[in-house]
DNA sequence: TTGACCTGATACCAAAAGGTTTCATATTTA
DNA sequence: TAAATATGAAACCTTTTGGTATCAGGTCAA
């Protein structure tokens, strides 16, 4: 709700995060990605800007060109909304533990 | 491509999202995830179906009733795909520091 | 058995998503 | 300057998505 739903959107398709794959190996132009997709440069543009949109990646012009590249900082989201979980877990297991100890003592 | 889409599509929905969190804290029927949302039965029922579809809950037959809970390995797909980027970036981080080392041979 | 309760499933709708085509604009470069 | 290159943007189309309303079926309880 807050600012992760950008992200989370733009990772939802497997285009784009194939897309995403493609930048992790070097950083491109748009005709260049498009290049590597069976649709046309209009598709792909619109998948950049979704994925610009989450924060994934970052564009730069240069010249006539739009450099895309990969923001590793652009899946922090994605990260901390998994880390709830995994935090939630953890608690979970620990009052596991805590019970079963409990329940020991009470031998 | 492989089975990792239904799981990233369950999680693009910030609905779906705010189940999981719900589930997180303890396993509920149907009509119980419905309370907490405004909108129809059949509405969250359909988020439930794709949640499921998506690994990232199971659904139990208690009586008349569905029991939705969370399950915790469904959330790997995810982990693994960012795995891959992190991994990668780590690899650049050590080629990085590997030719700066290099360089610094060379003085 | 008979209601009341919980869910499944279907039909239907409006809006969003993923694509294409077409045209305009900015940069290079011959 | 003119032509080629790289992109932006809008109009349009089809499919998917998120929702509703409605009805049928299984389960529980009096």
């Amino acid at each position: 709700m807050i600012t992760e739903q950008p992200t989370f959107k733009a990772l939802a398709d497997p285009t784009r995060r194939a897309i995403l794959r493609q930048l992790a190996n070097s950083d491109m132009t748009i005709a260049q990605v498009s290049n590597n997709f069976d649709m046309t440069r209009a598709a792909v543009k619109k998948h950049l800007t979704v994925l610009s949109d989450g924060g994934l990646i970052t564009v730069r012009t240069r010249g006539r060109e739009r450099v895309n590249a990969l923001n590793p900082d652009g899946f922090a989201p994605v990260r901390d909304w998994l880390g709830f979980f995994e935090q939630f877990w953890d608690d979970r297991l620990t009052d596991l533990k805590t019970a079963i100890e409990k329940d020991r003592s009470n031998d």
